[in-house]
DNA sequence: ATCCAGGATCTCC
DNA sequence: GGAGATCATGGA
């Protein structure tokens, strides 16, 4: 098999698909993962500093997934100055970037991920996709496409373990096949007005559009707070107080401005891996 | 077994 | 406009 090396700096591999921020992905052995997006599956590794491609099959579009691109010394270096918690952070799981994610499947996504726990999200997704989504040659399945869940009801989505997000889920469905939802024309929205947009749509608040702003739209400026986020920013740089949501955003937009998703990501995974906060 | 999760909505005031 | 209850489910 021909393998393709890849020297991209700051980045890990697991660290970047295992911080919660990508749902499909299998662990192989050897510590490769098998991922998809869209139509398109790569299994890849790591050796040293190198990423290995296993195929020579969208080298070009996984780069660009992987965000490989972008400078993250630079970023890391900001974002440490005169913080050491921060540091902290980045230092358990430097290798971290941020993945360019297809806008529907994150959309999908993180309404499901509302009220619920990794784990079961990774668990829906997947009885999603191989219930509704084409199979690929290595028995992964493709996430479904709008077109391929037209018909699926409120109940189908609760029988399969969806629950509430169900109706939520429907609404999502035919508005994005109404139109006026192609990532294209989204992307070139100013991200208030891209928020707005993505909270009409019923069961998206505004965690999940910045989530999906995040993930997919690389408005690297949002700060998404979950329980997590609450928890660490409350616990560490509060000192135990209890901070409004609106208030963080304050604080967060002002100490990290635009490289605020990337110190969000750092932290979700940090907090979430030490469960800072939890009782 | 009980708790809780990458929240949003609805219902009150 | 803000606080509080409610929502389904299964992994931990």
């Amino acid at each position: 098999m021909k393998k393709v090396f890849w020297e991209c700096p700051d980045f890990s591999l697991s660290q970047t698909l295992e911080c919660g921020q990508c749902f499909r992905y299998r662990k192989e052995k050897d510590n490769c993962y098998t991922v998809i997006s869209g139509q398109r599956v790569v299994t890849l590794g790591q050796e040293g500093d190198s990423i290995v491609f296993y195929s020579e099959d969208d080298i070009p579009f996984w780069k660009g997934y992987f965000d490989g691109e972008r400078n993250y010394g630079e970023i890391k270096q900001r974002l440490c100055k005169d913080d050491p918690i921060m540091a902290e952070a980045i230092s358990f799981a430097p290798g971290i970037r941020l993945l360019r994610q297809e806008f529907f499947e994150i959309l999908m996504s993180f309404i499901l991920s509302q009220n619920n726990h990794i784990p079961r999200i990774r668990g829906l997704i997947q009885k999603l996709s191989e219930e509704y989504g084409t199979p690929t040659d290595d028995g992964f399945y493709s996430f479904p496409t709008p077109q391929q869940l037209e018909r699926v009801s409120e109940d189908t989505y609760r029988s399969l373990g969806c629950g509430f997000r169900g109706r939520y889920m429907v609404d999502a469905v035919e508005k994005v096949l109404a139109g006026g939802f192609s990532s294209e024309e989204l992307d070139k929205l100013s991200t208030e007005d891209l928020r707005h947009r993505l909270m009409s749509i019923c069961g998206v608040g505004q965690k999940v559009a910045d989530c999906i702003m995040l993930f997919s739209f690389g408005r690297y400026e949002v700060f998404p707070m979950d329980v997590w986020i609450n928890r660490v920013y409350s616990h560490v740089y509060c000192g135990g107080e209890k901070i409004t949501a609106k208030e963080l955003q304050k604080l967060a937009a002002h100490r990290f401005g635009d490289d605020a998703g990337f110190a969000q990501q750092y932290l979700f995974h940090y907090g979430r891996e030490k469960k800072i906060g939890k009782v």
